[in-house]
RNA sequence: GGAGAGGUGGCUGAGUGGCUUAAAGCGCUCCCCUGCUAAGGGAGUAUACCGUCAACACGGUAUCGAGGGUUCGAAUCCCUCCCUCUCCGCCA
């Protein structure tokens, strides 16, 4: 959610940003700004008559006190109509709040300066690469290798849940467990506070993340409960705080959180789902820091960098995308992908994205700090994932396979799983 | 899930319809006093929104778990929900 008086002062802007999003329809701005000044007349003149009703009501009390009945009986009439006068306007009042909030949650996040504009993916920037790409033609994609191994059973997992709900079997469940223990040791050396999180949040919190009301329809929803299953570490960890006025001192705040994630995908089909391209649960650990407005893009390239030196210590060449505006989403203002090759499969994956919120998501969940002058200030969030698992499993299995089969251990994790082969 | 008791500023805690502008204490900030590991005095100390102002500030409104209701007036009375504690039940 953007601040009202910053749409006041930067319509053009506002309105450039939904139209470099994808929207073409920007009367949202338009709407919110006629609608904002109506509100705020009547504020004014609610505000008035309740001061009016306030004063006469302690003259009341006073003359009550004092025994002066029928003076104050006076008094009760005049307030009386005036009551009713304050309650017709009330509702008026609420309805205008109501409406303002509503538009106030269709406009989406403002693009940092440095964001490409583009409407496509074919519009994001390589940022960087990393590592050579391997063309071996013998190589195979990773569901041939866990397949030939009996490492993943898809047939029992659509049995027992459905498709996109995988069963990881021996090794391979071994090695993400693996990565998920090397990932936070990584991420706690590095400062980040180990969390453990709720999978089901309820509705106040995926608003404060912007899950609702822009991706209602990625969640799985326990109606009985009125919960949410989490698409992403993201919802819980940055909800955390929610409604909090955290000290200076104790921000930022860095934490590391591992969770399953569940996304209904829908839609999906063909290669991009093949294997574990795309499931419905999946394994992620997730990289949360709330920081002071003045230091969030610094604190973005520190979050890109941590994840790309996971790839690089597990030997994954990958490249870096900065995404551009079309592509970025609602809630960021800026936003990096980190996709890793995926050598059986020839093409890349994203494992990563690693995006800057400013305090779109920390207005909304009304997550402030106390700063040097005593005010309250919005605090910034970001998240990145570091790393997300099923992806990641699939380029080591790939890149890390020999022709008669067998895959080696990546080095950085055979501390973790005791052998030089799976 | 059942029965009972509760939920009040950063914390403790008083407050059964109007002299409450939420007492008092603790903590914290600033000032004053004080030649010695101490103590005393004074002032201040929530959040959001609206308005005035160049700014410092000032005025108004709302908020005593949340939302409704009764009333001229609600922390206080009524209804619904949420949460905490105690006991029982269930349970890894």
């Amino acid at each position: 959610m953007l601040d009202i008086n910053y749409i006041r002062d930067n319509k053009a802007k506002v309105e450039d940003a939904i139209r470099n999003k994808g929207e073409e329809d920007v009367s949202v701005v338009k709407n919110v700004l006629e609608v904002d000044e109506s509100w705020r007349e009547k504020v004014q003149l609610v505000d008035g008559m309740r001061n009016e009703s306030n004063v006469k009501a302690k003259e009341i009390g006073k003359l009550m006190g004092q025994g002066k009945k029928e003076e104050a009986q006076a008094i009760i009439q005049e307030t009386s109509a005036l009551k009713e006068k304050v309650k017709e306007h009330e509702e008026a009042l609420n309805k205008l709040k109501g409406e303002r909030d509503d538009l106030l949650l269709k406009i989406p996040n403002v693009p940092h300066s440095s964001v490409p504009v583009g409407a496509t993916e074919d519009d994001n920037e390589v940022f960087k690469n990393w590592g050579n790409i391997n063309k071996d033609e013998w190589r195979k994609p990773h569901w041939d290798i866990v397949e030939r191994h009996g490492w993943v059973d898809f047939e029992r997992g659509v049995k027992v849940s459905g498709a996109g709900f995988p069963f990881y079997v021996g090794a391979v469940a071994q090695l993400q467990r693996a990565l998920i223990n090397y990932f936070i040791n990584e991420a706690a050396q590095k400062g980040y506070t180990e969390l453990q999180a709720p999978y089901l949040v309820n509705e106040d919190s995926a608003r404060g993340t912007g899950q609702i009301p822009d991706k209602e329809d990625m969640m799985y929803v326990i109606p009985r409960d009125e919960l949410f299953a989490i698409p992403t570490a993201e919802v819980p960890v940055t909800n955390f705080h929610r409604g909090e006025i955290l000290a200076e001192a104790d921000i930022p705040k860095k934490y590391v959180c591992y969770t399953p994630c569940w996304r209904r995908e829908a839609g999906s089909y063909g290669k991009d789902v093949r294997g574990l391209n795309r499931l419905h649960q999946f394994d992620k650990v997730e990289l949360v820091k709330m920081v002071k407005p003045e230091h969030s893009y610094e604190e973005l390239e520190n979050l890109r960098k941590h994840a790309e030196g996971l790839l690089e210590a597990l030997e994954l060449p990958y490249r870096t995308l900065l995404m551009c505006t079309g592509d970025m989403g609602f809630t960021q203002s800026k936003k990096y992908d980190l996709e890793v090759w995926s050598p059986g499969q020839q093409r890349w994956l994203e494992v990563s994205s690693c995006s800057n919120f400013e305090s779109f998501q920390a207005r909304r969940m009304q997550l402030r700090y106390r700063n040097e002058e005593k005010k309250t200030e919005i605090v910034h969030t970001l998240n990145g994932s570091g790393l997300a698992l099923p992806r990641v499993v699939s380029a080591i299995l790939e890149a890390y396979q020999e022709e008669d089969g067998k895959v080696r251990v990546p080095d950085v994790l055979k501390g973790f799983i005791g052998r030089d082969y799976l």
